[in-house]
DNA sequence: ATTATGTTTGACAATATCGTCAAACATGTC
DNA sequence: GACATGTTTGACGATATTGTCAAACATAAT
């Protein structure tokens, strides 16, 4: 028979290609031209591989969520202080995201659109060793142990994937505004911010009674 | 002739219509059919009001970032220290998002799609009196009295705007994962939210010095 | 009632996209 | 070389959307 090889390398060209496109302008925008010219076949060609566009979605959910969900075990399962993890966190999803910077705006348009669908290929994605719940749990013990303040998980997780992701939705607008369209400068931003992130995460931990504020009733 | 209410009526109607469908669905998703469904009427009828969907598209635009810049004029010439000023526009900010939760989404879209014509429109809106700007230098002038802490505003920006707007981003997510789906439990996270918020941009404007914190290089 | 003006609609052509098919093509195997 | 298998392509029909037109309709002025 023919090359099975070569097949194989075309299935991942396209997968490839596919999560470009599919990242760059949503699932709905992208056409499967977009996506064959990206791969440099022909639109039946694509068609011949993955017989509709929504199985060729399917076939990239996991590879995009794998981007999503960085390598951040090793910081994670490490016996660092809170907030050392979080430095480490904080750098590992500060390369994820340049590496792919429409990502956020991807995942905020997915989650729209079907929000189980999104939810249930990412527990599929963290499967049994859920880092994720790894970490909360350590959140949650230290907090009963007095070693960082009691703070609802889903405030960290707003503030931090809110800090974290909106620069990059938003990065059209910052270059044009505040980075006067210097090339590098966005980037250079964005590592720049990972200490203010921090530090906003650590005031929200840190064991010291939050300022005097009144409740707003 | 006939009657000209009607038609500034259905004008109005219209518009009204198509900023749901716009807001909802964004730009490029939204069908001429979808919003003269929303309207009540025929597509075609759509067509003799808005020649095309473009025409119609910059006829919301402007009430569209009405509702994004809601008015914190007062708030802003009010001589209320800085802190106070902030707890006026977080709550204007929350209230006009809660009318419009899919406003964050929509803005992210249009500033991928033509970030150029946002801007222009944008500043458009804002006039002459440009409240913006006025609360940027009040920011600048009391860093410079020292009464505030130096922060690049940049990173004021993407703080506030990241923390105010990821929630209603992340909205479906949010409900599922930590809000059980219960009725009425986003708008109470979202409310009680703002002292977070507050907490945290008072945290970058206060005075002291930011912890210790080597720089990474 | 007739007319003029403004409004609504159904029908149409143009365009874009999708998924399928049969035919052409390429490359190994005999 | 002939065949079989895997790959690519052009052409097609189906569907959705857009913008336009002429005809129908409604209402106010005469």
């Amino acid at each position: 028979m023919k090359a099975k090889r070569d097949a194989q390398d075309m299935e991942l060209q396209i997968l490839s290609a596919a999560e470009k496109v599919f990242i760059r302008k949503g699932r709905l925008n992208a056409t499967m031209g977009d996506i064959a010219k990206e791969a440099g076949i022909s639109r039946t060609s694509l068609n011949y591989y993955f017989r509709s566009k929504n199985r060729l979605f399917e076939g990239i959910l996991g590879n995009v969520l794998k981007s999503m969900l960085p390598d951040i075990k090793s910081v994670v399962d490490s016996d660092a202080p809170m907030l050392k993890k979080f430095e480490g966190i904080i750098d590992t999803y500060t390369r994820a995201l340049l590496a792919n910077p429409s990502l956020p705006r991807f995942i905020i348009s997915e989650i729209n659109l079907d929000a189980d669908n999104f939810i249930r290929a990412v527990k599929k994605m963290l499967g049994a060793e859920n880092v994720i719940l790894r970490l909360r749990a350590q959140l949650l013990s230290e907090m009963k142990k007095g070693n960082i303040r009691k703070v609802p998980v889903i405030d960290l997780v707003t503030a931090y994937i809110g800090l974290m992701a909106f620069p990059f939705m938003a990065k059209n607008l910052l270059e044009r505004v505040f980075l006067e369209n210097k090339k590098g400068a966005f980037e250079a931003y964005i590592l720049q911010r990972r200490t203010l992130i921090l530090e906003i995460i650590s005031g929200m931990l840190e064991i010291e009674k939050p300022k005097k504020r009144k409740a707003k009733k």
